[in-house]
DNA sequence: AATAAATATGAAACTGTTTTCATATTTATT
DNA sequence: AATAAATATGAAAACAGTTTCATATTTATT
């Protein structure tokens, strides 16, 4: 490997002009730019970036904690935020944080030590109390999730409206016995706590009363859709439609559903959150709601380095739009 | 942030003293260890990476080169490699090549310049001699991808086997016009042409003649899959079975077949490849072949610490289990 | 008791950049 | 023509560690 002293002497200048031909500083002038360009072409040099990091902080490097990569929807996020930093000359370091809170803050840490500039949060384990004083080492931006009092960041979606406009299309098609899934837990703050509120609002408006025995909490998978759909089917009085918080949950709702030869949408309709692909892919073709993903990793790159060369702006709510996407399953 | 030095003042002793306890190097007596290690917390002192990768010292990141990460294949694939990256102690970077040679040499440049400590290929873009000078930098692993006279560690499938059994499975169900989706082109070296020589073996050991027109080269996505199906409907002499690269392409064939009113397997039988979560929600459930995805990502880590250990060691092959799952719609 | 080996410690050099400071040269302004 | 400002360049310091080398002290061996 070559070293800008190497370049330095092939092109008969000192390091600092070299670094200054690198970092496109003024006051070099013509012939020697392009000398010192030459040099540097000869050689194959690269500047090593652990000594730029050692001078100046810049790692060009962002870390994205999401709890599982395998989640399409957290899988087309990292896509999006991997394609947008590429393009702006960073790199992405991934953390699973897999509901492990200590595996999180191991991640975190990365922060204080400089090994990333800045990290995207997509999903929160620890206590925001716990997560805070990272926030002294480097920008952390919140897409997806959000803290209502977190004075960073956030990249977010009107969760409620995205509930609220589901079941209200429920609604219109003449369903009034809806059940719905959540992820989290039904009174927990963040994401889960909005849809929850519009659920309860789209059902109010209507005039309509909750089943407390239709209300599914901390469903994530295909498999847990499957449950959900077995425990529906040992009850006197079903539910007619369900609204979900995901394609997945879903997914394992329709085909259990299909299994026990049950119509879709006819003796149960059903409603994903996400559209991801899979929704275009069930039989039938699943009504959901669309969630910007794309739009939401690039906001979040775009906002993050903003932050990064400009240290003192706080706080500030992006939030992406979401809408119904009708298909066959309602 | 503390640095080496603030350690030394506070624990009265010098800088080597401090780095010696830090790297656990012999002959520091108790005493002083204790010291240090009492000064470090009470700091708060983490070493800077940056640092210490200036002087030549490991990076714990590891570079995974994905060809896009939204393909559920390789979200398995770089969870199981981040998971156990992880416990070992390392972090993980991704690239998604895209298609895209200058990106994927961006990457195999964070080696050149120590940015990771190695890298994890799933993916080659670019030729083997460009790739080769690379592995001078730091340790490459091929993991799903292989070269033949590439000189480095590989974790592969016998893919040959997985496309033989395959198709032999769909000649025991009857079949004699067997259709065959490959992502590469036909005749490549690689992954794909090992399937093709199981296609091709799997026939003329049945001694069927392959039918050129029934044979599709290039197909990766789920749309691939439709377009498939559409110009297998409009063949005067279709094929009753087909054999693909992939579950999504599978998907695609089946959600087309079903459009048209045909039905699956009766009418035409699918037989995927991976073994992905989807394969089970498909109506009828899709017989794949199973591709140990978690025990490759476990073991291309493994194998590249070893050799980050061990960099004498050169090339190994390491393959892996493939099987023959058999569902529905075949 | 004399010598060799093992243990313990720190000063200084080194890694490859960027930044600061000093200084020389050229151009613009009075 | 004299002075100020802009342009151009390099030597040396700084970043935060690790490694080399020198040296002092203990312990083991003859």
């Amino acid at each position: 490997m070559s070293t800008i002293s190497d370049v330095a002497k092939l092109s008969g200048l000192s390091k600092t002009t070299v670094s200054r031909v690198i970092n496109n500083h003024p006051y070099v002038s013509k012939e020697n730019k392009e000398q010192v360009l030459k040099a540097m072409k000869e050689l194959g040099y690269t500047p090593n970036p652990a000594a730029r990091r050692l001078r100046g902080q810049l790692t060009t490097t962002l870390g994205v904690i999401v709890p599982r990569i395998v989640n399409p929807f957290f899988s087309y996020l990292v896509n999006s935020i991997e394609q947008t930093a590429y393009n702006k000359g960073y790199q992405v370091l991934i953390c699973q944080s897999n509901e492990d809170k200590e595996k999180e803050l191991t991640f975190l840490n990365l922060l204080k030590t400089k090994q990333v500039d800045g990290i995207i949060m997509t999903a929160i384990e620890n206590d925001w109390s716990v997560i805070e004083p990272f926030t002294n080492y480097g920008p952390i931006v919140l897409c997806n999730e959000y803290v209502n009092y977190a004075d960073v960041p956030m990249i977010r979606l009107n969760q409620s409206k995205g509930a609220y406009i589901g079941v209200k299309h429920l609604i219109e098609r003449g369903h009034q016995k809806i059940a719905y899934c959540t992820g989290g837990l039904f009174d927990e703050q963040g994401k889960d706590k909005d849809r929850n509120h519009g659920y309860q609002k789209a059902l109010q408006e209507a005039g309509i009363v909750i089943n407390p025995k239709w209300v599914f909490v901390n469903q994530h998978s295909i498999e847990d859709g499957k449950q959900v759909m077995k425990q529906i089917l040992e009850m006197e009085d079903r539910p007619t439609a369900v609204f979900t918080g995901s394609d997945e949950i879903a997914g394992g709702i329709m085909i259990e559903a299909k299994e026990h030869g049950l119509i879709v949408p006819d003796d149960i309709a059903i409603i994903g959150f996400d559209d991801q692909p899979l929704a275009e892919m069930l039989d039938p073709k699943l009504t959901t709601i669309r969630q910007p993903v794309d739009q939401m990793g690039e906001k979040s790159v775009e906002v993050i380095i903003k932050r990064l060369n400009n240290p003192e702006m706080k706080m500030e709510i992006y939030e992406m739009p979401i809408e119904l996407v009708v298909r066959k399953s309602t």
